[in-house]
DNA sequence: AAAGATGTTAACAGCTTGTTAATTTGATTA
DNA sequence: TAATCAAATTAACAAGCTGTTAACATCTTT
C-alpha cells in the first residue's frame, strides 16, 4: 500500500503547456492524467480516482471553476490547483480558497507548483495512504531535477545515476546556482584539500557534469578563469 | 526551497522613475511586479505573493498610505518602503515606522535604495524561506553595479565578465569614487611592486575598463598627469 | 619644441582549463 | 582471499584565456 504514485488529474486545453507540465510532474513521480477541457476532464474525474486535481480556470465548453464545483459535489476533500491567469478577478478563487485549495498564477515556475502541490498533499493527506512523506533533498534548474536523495539527475528524457562526488560537486553548484564559487572552495568542501591534483580531478568531475546537462541549453556550468566556476541558468 | 527570487510590488505613478527602478531592481536580483497606481497595486498585492512592497505615497486614485493600510489587513508583516517627496509631513510616516517599514525621500540614490532594502529584508526576514543570506560585495556607481564577488560588471544592456585584475583595479577604484589614487598605490597594492612595466601593464588595465564603462557618460576613469587615476561620478 | 607620461592596439608566452584515456584505488561478490 | 567491477585519480595533450610587453600614437608639461 505505500510507493504508490499519487494521482493527478491535470485539465488544461493549452497543448504546449500541458505537455510541458505532464513532463515534468511525471519527472516528479506523479502519475499524471491529462485532459485538454472541462467535459473530457469530469469524465476522466468520474472513471478514475485521483489524489490531486490541477485546473486550470480559463478552458472551453467548461471552465475550471464549473469542473471544480462538480467535482466538489462528488468528492467534498480533494484538493484542487487552480491555473489562473494573472489578470482575473480574485473574488471566485477567494471563495474557493475555503476548503484544501490553492491557486497559482500563470506565468509560473515549475518548481513553484511542485512547492505548492506538496504543501497542499501535505496539508490534505486525509485519506491518502500511501503517501511518502520521507523529506528528499532536491534542487530544480533548467529542466532538470536533481534528486541528491537518490543520486538521480532527472530529465524528461532519463535519469541519470550520478556517482558520489559528482552528486556533491552538482549540490554545491546548484547551492550557488547563478554564483561564481572559487576553486578553493570547491576543493575544500568536497576534498578537504586544495592542491594540484585534487583540482585536476575536479575538473574531470566537472566536464562530467556538463555532459549530463549538455541536453538543456539554458543550463551551463562556466568558469571564470583562474577563479572558479558558476552553475549559470537562463530565465 | 532556496535561491528563489524575492518579489517586490513597486507602485509608481511616475513613468520615468518606476522604469528606472524596476531596470535597476532586476539587475540586483529582485522579481519586480510594476504597477502604475493605487489601484492596480492592490490587484497585484491580492493575486500574489511578495516578499516586499515600495509604494509611491503620492499617486492618483489611492495614494501609498491607503494602499499600505489595505495590504496590512492582509498581511500584517510585508515589509513596505514608502517613496515620499522631501516636503511631505512626516507625521504619518512616524505613524507607519513601528511596523516593518521603511521610507525614502525622493531624490535619492539606488544606492540608497538598494541598502534599505537589504537592512529591510534582513530585519524582517521571518516567513521569507528563500533568503539569500551571503554577503555579496558589490559597487554602486553611475548606473553601474559592479558585483565584485561574481566578478561582473553589470548595466542595464548587458552584464561584462571581468579578469581578476580587472576586477581587482575595479573595486580599488570604487573604493576611492571620486578620490584620486596614485599610481604607486595602485600598483603596490595590485601587483605588489611598482616598476615601469607593471605600470604600463596598469595602463592598459584602464584602458579595459574605460571601454566597459563607456556607455555611461556620467561615469569617467580620469588621469591626473603624473601622479594617478581617479574614478568620477557626475550626479 | 622636447621630453616624458599616458592611450591604445596587437602579439606573444605562460598558465589554466577541457578532455580523453590510462592507472590506481576502493568496494562488492564469489 | 581473489576476482571483478565501479569510481576516483593521474597523465597527457589540446585548447583557451590572461597578463605582459612592445610598438606607436597622442597628450601634458616645461
Amino acid at each position: 500500500m505505500k510507493n504508490k504514485k499519487i494521482e493527478i488529474l491535470l485539465v488544461e486545453d493549452d497543448p504546449n503547456l500541458s505537455m510541458l507540465l505532464e513532463d515534468y510532474l511525471e519527472m516528479l513521480d506523479y502519475k499524471v492524467t491529462l485532459c485538454s477541457d472541462g467535459e473530457e476532464g469530469w469524465n476522466c474525474f468520474t472513471q478514475n480516482p485521483f489524489d490531486l486535481c490541477i485546473l486550470d480556470v480559463m478552458m472551453p465548453k467548461k471552465d475550471g471553476f464549473t469542473l471544480a464545483d462538480q467535482i466538489r459535489e462528488k468528492d467534498k476533500h480533494i484538493p484542487v490547483i487552480f491555473l489562473t491567469a494573472k489578470s482575473l478577478k480574485e473574488d471566485r478563487i477567494k471563495g474557493f480558497k475555503i476548503g484544501c485549495d490553492d491557486y497559482i498564477t500563470k506565468p509560473f515556475s515549475t518548481e513553484e507548483l511542485s512547492l505548492r502541490i506538496q504543501a497542499i498533499l501535505k496539508r490534505s493527506k486525509t485519506g491518502i495512504v500511501h503517501i511518502e512523506v520521507d523529506q528528499q533533498e532536491t534542487y530544480h534548474f533548467g529542466s532538470f531535477i536533481f534528486d541528491y536523495t537518490n543520486m538521480l539527475l532527472k530529465s524528461k528524457k532519463e535519469n541519470q545515476k550520478l556517482t558520489k562526488k559528482e552528486a556533491h560537486l552538482l549540490k554545491l553548484l546548484c547551492l550557488n546556482k547563478n554564483k561564481l564559487i572559487r576553486r578553493e572552495q570547491i576543493l575544500e568542501t568536497i576534498w578537504g584539500e586544495n592542491d594540484y591534483f585534487f583540482g585536476r580531478s575536479m575538473d574531470v568531475f566537472i566536464t562530467k557534469l556538463r555532459k549530463y546537462i549538455k541536453e538543456d541549453n539554458a543550463v551551463q556550468i562556466t568558469n571564470v578563469h583562474g577563479t572558479g566556476f558558476k552553475l549559470e541558468i537562463e530565465d
